[in-house]
DNA sequence: GTTAGCACTCACAGTAGTTGAGTGCTAACA
DNA sequence: TGTTAGCACTCAACTACTGTGAGTGCTAAC
């Protein structure tokens, strides 16, 4: 088996044309719309060749041929072009994102929304994994007789706010003293480094504040603990529709299905967070449902450290040049961008 | 034009049989399967009269009937039957809210969700309309040099955290000053109550605290004027693919188009706010996209006001009975299901 | 190694023919 | 006068058949 330049040349072409078409590609149309120099007969015996290793698939007798999986998966690793977004693309992005994305969460709302917009794909994004972010602020609030809000605030500009519940009523001043004491002692910390220890130390630290504390720091560990899973945000998953690989309304279903389980997606973007960018090719996909999807991740950090993904899924036949370059661009611009919004 | 207890009958039994199986009803049909003691000749003169009155059409010659949005306005007006949800519903409704319901947002999202679990059709859910709650708390948090957090919290426990940009750097001691201040003057007052000159006489009121007072109070009387719009939860869209009247993925696709629109939602649900139930049929919907949809909303009150909507939209081949009961249910308990989940 | 030529395949679109659910009308009956 | 049996009629939906054309694989000649 030898892939030489003109079968090669042939692939790519096909590659292009049926990305660009979704129709089976013939003989008659690689010779003659790329400029091979060949016969449509010679284009069949290299077709042939190419069908037999498994690059290309033939639908049907009659029919022209489309990649396969291993076919896509050589044009991404070693044809496809790199090229990176043009200027007016990023103006356009910039101005996009500038506008009222003052905190992480409206941020990854309109990154969500700009990549299905740009791409005509289904854009899933997760939000930072919140263990791996620093406690910036915290800050008790009075609600009423029987709760108190607290708020904590992470270095990725991440507000939370939970809702505590007590027996013991709590005053203002109180809650200012244990609020700057909570700040004095767990500021600065990532969240998966308040552990048991250190809520134990903290407890009896603070155990000055009388019977009060242990509800408290019970609740700040325990609102840690279950807000480590991460937010998933989804946009144009209409788009979808679109694509007549999926106009087989069971087809579409199956794969909204999919994408409303937002765990499985977490599971996903989770797999190839520390990867950079990552494409997974139909089949290539572990969830039965989306094995007729291609996959492209690309985790973005904030403050050094990768903390989230942003990903496009969409049919095998997608554009990956574009789909990557675009990817890339947001992805490495992240942090940036996050901070020209909430410190600029 | 008179309908006689038998006309009324035959319709009611041509409506429910269509809402049940969707394909259009014949005479034959009514006269075996409803024990109305007459022959299928007899129900076709009925018939006739009454696809002539407009309650019913013929969608081809060879074919029964099907109610008309006529038909299903009499229905819901006259005809159907008002109950209310059995005790093994309450008991699952109630189960399901209880887990994890300690804001409005949550609330919210649950209550979408269960809408469109339980009735297998896309719900939609509006929050509280904000400027008609009133102010619990307010606090100003230091987030960095340039910026402090600015946390309101609502009677209807809607916690909402707004980013302020300043050039003024801030220490926490000022702040909770400040935020002792902004409670003192704002607490109980509604949003729309926080007007121009209620804004004046806070500044001059906070004058002493210097030129940092300026940004903060325009802050929050821009935050509030900006927070006035609801949010809109969605719940169940890909509901819609499950009923043949929208299998057309031409139908389907502008359908999801509209519902992608949270203004356009925004102001259908506000439309029917006041209304307590309320039923808009087919052709009766404003919006060009939805007059092949039913839409039925219901208002829900927080401490004694009408502040949201809740609502479900499907084909109007809706079971309307059922959505109606469960709709009053919900909306109905909605202020003792915010109460029990959040100060109890 | 390349290409022209040709027989072959098969999805797709279009055209009849058939079926059956359902109707409207008429005439007879209670 | 209302009800019903009977019957001719309609028409969507399905099936079977046919022609068309895009595309292939193979062979023989260049």
């Amino acid at each position: 088996m030898i892939l030489d330049d003109r079968k090669i040349k042939i692939l790519y072409a096909i590659i292009k044309d049926y990305i660009l078409t979704g129709e089976p590609v013939g003989s008659r149309t690689i010779s003659k719309k790329y400029e091979l120099g060949v016969s449509s007969a010679t284009v069949r015996n290299e077709m042939s060749d190419l069908e037999e290793w498994g690059f290309i698939i033939q639908p049907h007798t009659s029919a022209g041929r489309i990649p396969s999986d291993k076919g896509y998966r050589l044009y991404v690793d070693q044809l496809m072009e790199h090229k990176s977004i043009n200027q007016d693309n990023m103006k356009m992005i910039e101005r996009l994102l500038q506008q009222k994305v003052d905190q992480i969460d409206t941020l990854m709302k309109e990154v969500a929304k700009l990549l299905s917009l740009y791409t005509n794909y289904t854009s899933i994004v997760s939000s930072p994994v919140i263990h791996k972010t620093k406690i910036k602020h915290m800050q008790l609030i009075p609600l009423d007789a029987h709760s108190i809000i607290l708020i904590i605030v992470t270095d990725a500009n991440l507000v939370t706010n939970n809702v505590i519940k007590m027996d013991i009523p709590a005053d203002q001043t109180t809650l200012n003293k244990l609020s700057a004491m909570l700040n004095e002692s767990l500021k600065g910390l990532t969240m998966e480094q308040i552990n048991l220890p250190v809520i134990q130390e903290l407890k009896v630290k603070m155990g000055i504040y009388g019977e009060i504390v242990n509800p408290i720091v019970d609740a700040v560990a325990k609102t840690i603990q279950t807000k480590i899973t991460p937010e998933v945000y989804l946009s144009g998953t209409m788009n979808m529709l679109d694509f007549p690989e999926f106009s087989d309304i069971m087809k579409a279903k199956q794969i909204f299905h999919t994408l409303e389980k937002k765990d499985v997606l977490i599971s996903i973007l989770l797999k190839n967070a520390s990867k950079g960018i990552n494409i997974t090719i139909g089949e290539e996909n572990e969830i039965e449902e989306i094995k007729n999807c291609s996959l492209i991740t690309a985790s973005y950090e904030i403050g050094g450290r990768k903390v989230g993904t942003i990903g496009i899924i969409g049919p095998t036949r997608m554009e990956y040049d574009k789909v990557v370059s675009l990817l890339s661009y947001i992805s490495g611009n992240m942090d940036k961008l996050l901070k020209d919004n909430s410190d600029g």
